[in-house]
DNA sequence: TGAAGTGATACCCTCTTGA
DNA sequence: TCAAGAGGGTATCACTTCA
């Protein structure tokens, strides 16, 4: 119904002849949130497509007041009591879980979730935390890419930087191809101290 | 081929000298499903980036066995038996629910917290289900307009197509531009700050 | 004490499933 | 057909560490 205004079609003015109010269904008011959300006026599809983010009223709000309705049980880390502990309890993985964690990572950076069960009972974390920790982990290794790339992204080098921060971030080990045969050098460049100590 | 094979570096051995085995935490083996994963080796970094899908053994166990530990207390729309039925249940929108969202969906395409809370309050629908609605319902427009485009997918208007769907699912009404001035087209609220810089 | 690191949360997106 | 589920991404936040 409603859908030929944003059809953009010539049709008649639909849109005109809304008999109950919107906002009043939206409680849209004017002012503050909403027009946060228009900052990014991009043109091109694949940015359009990004998640707009649109915190509610400066992120502030969301973290300490919301504890909304959807959060995810937190299964391990303790905590859960009945309602009460808003507070956000972060859990500091030990030498040995963030040692395999790492070794795993430097295997594959994805795993399936059968791997990650094996993982998350091998290391008594709770497939989320297992899960989460590649997220961030995959994040990091994103940024610290960047970061290198910036730091010399000069003339011809750039394009070359983009392909190595793809390339150490594929799921599987990338190979690097020769003439002739085929090396895995999945870290090497991508994680010098990676496995000296643990960070 | 723990990590050694893969680090490959020619520096000091410290890859050399794991005493666990990193394929026995992933129980990897590497006939099936792993081999799946590397058959896109993309190489622009966009492509890349894109969340490689690597369902567990073809997407079959995940579904149904799993259930996993992680899943979203769902909390309207009944059930949350306590352990025993694995069934996934759809639960129909009634009439006015659906000419509501839709509603909401032709003045908005994203909304915020507090909107979702509204309307969710006044369909007596949960927050999830009314996000999840609405995330639908943008994949449903982005599928409908591809559909469009690809109709119609010749010559020039190709890239008017990409534009125009990318402005249909701007996170808020589209701006119309002309020459001298704006047009906001569907509503004439908020729009204040979107030249601000911020963002 | 401020900056960096990191677990966790809340969105968003895509693809898939099953009633 | 379409609400959900699962998994991946980004952006933030809160809390720790550390220089």
């Amino acid at each position: 119904m409603a859908r030929s205004t944003s059809k953009g079609n010539g049709g008649a003015g639909r849109s005109a002849s809304f008999n109950f109010s919107i906002d009043s269904i939206l409680n849209l008011r004017p002012s503050e949130e909403d027009c946060r959300q228009n900052a990014d006026q991009k043109d091109t599809l694949d940015e359009v497509w990004d998640a707009p983010r649109r915190r509610e009223g400066g992120s502030r709000e969301t973290a300490l007041i919301k504890t909304s309705s959807d959060a995810r049980p937190a299964t391990s880390s303790g905590a859960s009591s009945p309602a009460a502990s808003k507070k956000k309890t972060r859990t500091i993985f030990s030498k040995r879980q963030i040692f395999q964690l790492e070794a795993a990572f430097d295997a594959k950076r994805y795993l399936s979730s059968s791997e990650r069960a094996g993982l998350a009972g091998a290391l008594q974390l709770s497939e989320t935390q297992v899960k989460i920790w590649f997220q961030n982990r995959r994040n990091k290794l994103k940024r610290q890419l960047l970061a290198d790339e910036d730091g010399r992204a000069v003339n011809g080098v750039y394009e070359d930087g983009r392909r190595l921060l793809g390339r150490c971030l594929l799921p599987v080990a990338f190979p690097v191809f020769y003439p002739d045969n085929i090396y895995f050098s999945n870290t090497d460049k991508c994680f010098g101290g990676l496995f000296d100590a643990d960070r």
